[in-house]
DNA sequence: TCAACGATTTCGTTTATCCTAAATCTTTAT
DNA sequence: ATAAAGATTTAGGATAAACGAAATCGTTGA
């Protein structure tokens, strides 16, 4: 099941000129990668003989469940990946894209998963692992609840950031509020004021609204 | 300039092996590497043929200043990728290591130094834009900065408070300094004395030392 | 000094992937 | 229906990188 960059290039490719259905043609795919036809029908018997495809001669190639499992897999990589530089790192979709194709490949699954537990659910289409309610660590009675909620002494485990405005997200992972990270709340000077939050060796004062859009698994009795 | 991922991987391992001065050996890197010394040695010829190290048969290699700015430029990718996999997706050292082996070669210099800038300065050693100040998170509209780094006259907003010693924040926070509170510097006494903060209605006189843990956003054009 | 042993390089192959050119299949226009 | 046009595959060769075995170098003990 360890095939080379290269071959993932090709499985991920397929899938994006099939969706999972219907034949890619040769001469499209050769197009799509940059290669010559020739080298497309090459690697496509290669892929066949491993159980990745399915192809018939002449007509064209399409995914097994195998391959498209795979292949699904890369493309969540992929766009994580992707989310992260342009949310995170700021960097334009076209450069994002590129350089997510280069880093998918050595992106390990458990990873990806992490990285998207990390940034809420920011990963669209076919991320089953950001689709399904994204808890960290799930285990025993927990909840998550937006940290200007909480109250004065409680405790819990930073689940994910979300926010519609990417660099609120930023912000708040440059100030240290990664999924994770333990935090108590150390007090709140109004309803709708600062709360002033321990987290490791910091204190740290975040305003209400920044406050809500930290999510915080708490531990229930 | 641009060479393969394979031959960075020499690049890296001769620095690690050398760390910028004496030689390595042809078993020894065949060892480190994992590979056998025939290889290391048909390798070892190609680099130098392209200036990357010098090569003396049978004595040894070393880089050569361009090699070596490369080298470091790839350790430096690895750090930062280290540091966030274990800091921010809580992976294990050996496994962050190995994950960072496989993504340095496929990460750009620009998203390096912008994951640098996200961390703050986490990464130790050779990380030239990270030993600078780490300031800038975004090229967009917004930068946040520590307080006692404006000049006179800036204006901006808080954006939050931390500090490792809760009583600071605590002092601070009662001083007024509280997210979304807008603030002018009024005047700065000299380099790292004192700075003259207006605050609504109030002037107040901060220590450099307080006012580094107070943290501004101001609007860059 | 020099022979033996360990370190290193060279040589001949292998594997993965690409390419161009030639051969072959499919489709379509008359 | 069928031959030209277009798509696809096969053949043959290139390149990057690895390996084992054989040849070569260098050092060191007697």
């Amino acid at each position: 099941m360890m095939t080379t960059g290269n071959r993932e290039d090709y499985l991920i490719n397929i899938l994006r000129l099939t969706e999972g259905e219907g034949l890619a043609k040769t001469t499209e795919l050769a197009s799509f990668m940059n290669v010559s036809p020739a080298s497309v029908s090459e690697m496509i018997k290669v892929l066949a003989g491993e159980g990745l495809v399915i192809y018939e001669k002449y007509k064209g190639v399409q995914l097994t469940p195998i391959g498209l499992d795979y292949a699904r897999q890369l493309r969540k990589k992929h766009h994580v990946l992707e989310r992260f530089l342009m949310d995170y790192l700021n960097i334009d979709h076209d450069n994002a894209h590129d350089e997510a194709c280069r880093l998918e490949h050595a992106l390990s699954d458990n990873s990806a998963i992490k990285m998207c537990h990390m940034m809420g659910t920011p990963v669209d289409s076919d991320c089953q692992s950001c689709k399904s309610p994204c808890k960290a660590i799930s285990e025993g009675e927990i909840e998550v609840c937006p940290l200007n909620q909480l109250s004065r002494g409680d405790k819990g485990v930073i689940s994910y950031v979300k926010s519609d405005d990417s660099s609120v997200v930023k912000r708040l992972v440059s100030m240290g509020f990664v999924p994770g990270r333990m935090i108590t709340i150390d007090a709140i000077l109004s309803d709708g004021g600062p709360r002033i939050i321990l987290m490791g060796d910091a204190t740290i004062a975040l305003d209400y609204n920044m406050a809500s859009n930290i999510f915080v698994d708490i531990n229930i009795e």
